[in-house]
DNA sequence: ATATTATTTCGATTATACTAGAAATATTTA
DNA sequence: TAAATATTTCTAGTATAATCGAAATAATAT
């Protein structure tokens, strides 16, 4: 995952109205739940959930699927995955070599 | 975890600048890395780089150590993997019942 | 004390995001 | 076709964030 890519999806997932719908849709599991089931129960105006759902859309971590009235919303735990992954990526290899973090030639060029 | 907590987080690392700079930190490992060593290798200025470690700083992901004229800086690695885990908390248990997916009324309660 | 290096504050510009009401559109049922 | 339900678009107000140059401050070394 590029960084600029899970720059945007954090960025998506740090809001807390967003985060809020995230962690409902992760609760509802893969079939989902329908749009107005989540502006019912977390309580968020129409236009304002819809809007938030098109950045959750627009980084792939929500899927949508109709069934006669309804959207069914689903999140995408692959995407939810690689973020969460990105986050602690070689976070034990620590990889940046001592004598890299003092200031020399290197360090300016 | 709290919700609004994790929001916050996510929000500050959902900015590319910033997420280089943890990125860099994260591979620097337990000992950090100065400011200015961040500011040179990864080519962000100054005053600019000031603002996003406060910004990191404010929500616990990032540490600070003064040894002479140098500020240390170091990654959290706790929080790190407290926000990771917020993510795909209960991912795998999916605690919604099918019967509070439809309309009820409970679902307008 | 002065010079040197490191980091922060100030200030200003510019851009982008959150929110939600009202109206519009889409889909199904009667 | 009309009515009912579900969702989206439009619009606009308000707030917050990103950026960075210049000047200020802090810490150390000579």
């Amino acid at each position: 995952m590029k960084l600029e890519d899970a720059a945007e999806t954090l960025a998506q997932l740090g809001n807390p109205t967003r985060l809020e719908v995230v962690r409902y849709l992760v609760k509802a599991g893969p079939s989902g739940v329908p749009v107005g089931s989540i502006q019912r129960q977390l309580k968020i105006p129409a236009s304002t959930l819809t809007h938030h759902l098109k950045h959750l859309k627009g980084v792939g971590l929500l899927m949508q699927k109709r069934e006669k009235t309804n959207l069914w919303c689903s999140i995408n735990f692959d995407r939810l995955h690689e973020v969460s992954d990105f986050l602690l990526e070689e976070c034990c290899s620590f990889s940046l070599r001592e004598s890299d973090k003092a200031k020399t030639e290197r360090d300016t060029a």
